[in-house]
DNA sequence: AAGACCTGCAACCGCTTCGTC
DNA sequence: CGACGAAGCGGTTGCAGGTCT
């Protein structure tokens, strides 16, 4: 089969040596690339243009960051294939100096096994089945020890949550998901553990019975990062009271945040001191969130006047409410509106 | 020592999207 | 509009180098 592009000519293939890559270094230094498909020629190269526009790409860029991916690199690839899938392209826009070629090798090498190691589906980031575990498992050669010291939280196409807690907990795996018409639980206090300021996470799906507009069903995910041992979280009507066990304080508790979602809305809570009523923050009903972050150090946010959650658009004005939270939010446009982590969300915002 | 097997990654292929006329 | 070429994109291939047996 010969190549649509440059039939005409004889095209070399296969891996560039290094006087090609100089004739085409030299070529776009001097002129710039114009047309890909008119480069061979004028460079004095016997490749066809769709080569030269992928050696000078994926390669021979002079912003090209190269060489092994950092963790904060491996995380943001995570978190964002989480919301975008393979869409390489748009996942490498969030890593400057990586391409769209680089970050799929990695993923296709690396963070796929260690997602399988850790039990996740790398497709879906869900949890896999106790039997999709051992078939998925079986074709790779991923390490069979979990790692136990990540948090994990995903959103399912209908919403579902799951909560997959790290050691810390003394329930390791909890797992939370509302179906279709979201859990109505039966008690509104759920207990559950955590150690000393570690932050931890709880899930919870609970049914409010106020009758206004704004209560039905939710599901809340809130931070305990500086509480220690036991922890119950009190729900009624729209507040939420987090008592700090370590003083029988109910008042205050620092650092504490949150936001509350249900399948049409965001809700965010402020931080600090005992949770406000949750306020709704995005009524855009297709819209989805994934949120919460062991370092809690982040975020914003009032998406009312949010249009387009792109990052350059962000709206940066004093009326904008920053919360102690962090997290990713998304619209139907695959738009991430924030990232965790305020810094992450500072440097994105000056893009 | 050598062949088989594995792995990472550069490059390719074909399809889709974009831009221009 | 639609046609057409260029550019973009993502799945896949193929190869070099490393590891295993």
């Amino acid at each position: 089969m010969g190549h649509h592009c440059c039939s005409k000519q004889k095209v070399k293939r296969g891996l560039w040596s290094p006087e090609e890559d100089e004739k085409l270094v030299t070529h776009i230094t001097l002129h710039g690339h114009g047309s890909w498909s008119s480069i061979p020629k004028l460079a004095g190269l016997q490749r066809c243009g769709k080569s030269c526009r992928l050696r000078w790409i994926n390669y021979l860029r002079p912003d090209l960051k190269r060489g092994t991916f950092t963790e904060e690199e491996e995380r943001t690839i995570v978190e964002v294939h989480r919301i975008l899938g393979n869409r390489w392209a748009q996942i490498a826009k969030h890593l400057p100096g990586r391409t769209d070629n680089e970050v799929k090798n990695f993923w296709n090498s690396c963070i796929k096994k260690k997602l399988l190691a850790q039990g996740f589906d790398p497709n879906t980031h869900n949890l896999l089945s106790s039997h999709q575990k051992k078939s998925k498992t079986n074709t790779s050669n991923a390490s069979k020890t979990p790692n136990h010291h990540h948090h994990h939280r995903f959103l399912s196409n209908s919403s579902s949550l799951v909560f997959s807690s790290s050691d810390d907990l003394n329930q390791p795996q909890t797992s939370i998901i509302p179906n279709n018409n979201d859990i109505e639980l039966q008690e509104s206090t759920i207990n559950f553990e955590c150690s000393n300021n570690t932050a931890n996470y709880a899930q919870i799906d609970y049914n409010n019975n106020n009758n206004n507009n704004n209560s039905g069903p939710f599901s809340a995910e809130f931070s305990t990062q500086f509480l220690a041992s036991s922890t119950s979280m009190n729900m009624s009507d729209n507040s939420i009271l987090l008592p700090n066990n370590n003083n029988n304080n109910n008042t205050e508790v620092s650092n504490l945040c949150g936001y509350v979602f249900d399948k049409t809305s965001i809700w965010s809570t402020t931080g600090g001191g005992m949770m406000e009523p949750p306020m709704q923050v995005l009524p855009q009903p297709q819209d989805e969130a994934i949120g919460g972050d062991q370092n809690f150090d982040a975020a914003l946010l009032n998406m009312l006047s949010f249009n387009n959650y792109g990052f350059e658009d962000y709206p940066t004005n004093t009326n904008d409410t920053i919360i102690p939270s962090s997290g990713i939010m998304y619209d139907d446009m695959d738009q991430i509106a924030w990232l965790q982590g305020i810094n992450n969300f500072h440097q994105s915002n000056s893009l």
